[in-house]
DNA sequence: GACTGTGAAGCCATTCACAGCT
DNA sequence: AGCTGTGAATGGCTTCACAGTC
């Protein structure tokens, strides 16, 4: 392997590259060149350049990129040639819509189960996803061998949800209550705290009024 | 104003900086070091003490902060002293979550209404918010100053939302469908992407395993 | 003694500019 | 002629280390 360092930016690009790259192929076009990438995306042509440089030489000089080789290129950069399991525990208002997000599924993740605390829920579906109780939880990632938690609990609780999935040996936890969580080294962590974004936008705002 | 260029990792962090204000002020805390938020919030002392330099001197010498201060100063930098209304296109799921989400009302955002162009579900409300017609969107915006609009619709209708809110005057746009959106110069837009989250702990996580 | 505020150093990411291929 | 791949230059963010203050 000889890439050492890659920065996150770079893979955030990437998955924003690739879901144009698949939009592209749908209107049955099979060659790309950096700048019309880049345009797409709102970026620059060196920039899409220097990212798939870090992986490979995917392109033809003078020609430009393959539309569908290098969308599975970067696919496989991303881990996404097996699926995933996931599970969501949260079945409130979040909880319930990103069991149901077609994202997920058109991407490479199961959202197998959704577990909530909350007995009434417990047994209905949401969009064909079951609700178990929480204290299933943990058998449930080790059977099933589920590899990533997204929590959508409310803050008070997340911690302990999550000290609950890292026990039964989950790999990675995408967080969405706003609260700092701990996780052992070897597990990742991806925080999307949503008013944060709303922030980010206000402070902007606010700014460019002077 | 002396500021001129602060780096976005910087007001995210002072985002999570104020939550974590807020906590601590509810257990008691008065008094707090660059070196206990940092811990709390899982960075370093400098980088916290930085952050706050860029904005002024909001600390005393070898004692530290005060939890409320110093909360309110990040508040008034993020420019969230006053409220601002908020607008959410969208009626699925994600947009039902969104009107619903008590973190952007316990923060500055009064969600005002929610648009939808299913006719089953205009006149209904969510959790109090009312639900209307996309064909009122326009004149909604304008009528009641709203600044802020949510996309949370499918990625093939955000542009034409997005340029229906520009044109009636909106000044934020937070963007939700997994699409690149284009909006004037003077328009603040983010966008997130929740499917981009998941394949970046992907790739985190598939390169780990080697 | 403890902790802030900050210049300087170090590190990382992006942009530039061009050599190399088709 | 057109476009990729990449070393070099630039710019920006983070960390270090310490002077300044309480």
């Amino acid at each position: 392997m000889k890439s050492l360092k890659i920065p996150e930016a770079t893979i955030i690009r990437l998955s924003v590259y690739s879901r144009y790259l698949h939009q592209l192929d749908k209107n049955g076009v099979t060659t790309v060149s950096s700048g019309q990438i880049a345009e797409g995306v709102n970026g620059s042509s060196a920039q899409v350049r220097k990212d798939l440089a870090y992986f490979g030489e995917f392109g033809t000089r003078g020609v430009g990129y393959n539309v569908l080789d290098l969308n599975q290129q970067i696919i496989k950069i991303l881990g996404l040639t097996n699926r995933w399991n996931v599970v969501i525990i949260g079945a409130g208002n979040l909880g319930s819509a990103l069991s149901q997000y077609k994202g997920f599924q058109e991407r490479a993740f199961n959202v197998m189960a959704v577990f909530d605390n909350d007995i009434t829920k417990i047994g209905l579906r949401i969009g064909g996803v079951p609700i178990y109780p929480i204290s299933q939880l943990h058998d449930f990632v080790q059977k099933e061998k589920v590899q990533i938690g997204i929590v959508a609990v409310p803050a008070t609780y997340a911690q302990e949800v999550v000290d609950v999935l890292v026990s039964a040996g989950i790999k990675g936890v995408l967080n969405f209550a706003p609260r700092v969580i701990s996780v052992p080294d070897d597990i990742e962590l991806r925080n999307v705290d949503l008013a944060v974004n709303l922030e980010i936008l206000t402070y902007n705002m606010a700014m460019t009024k002077r």
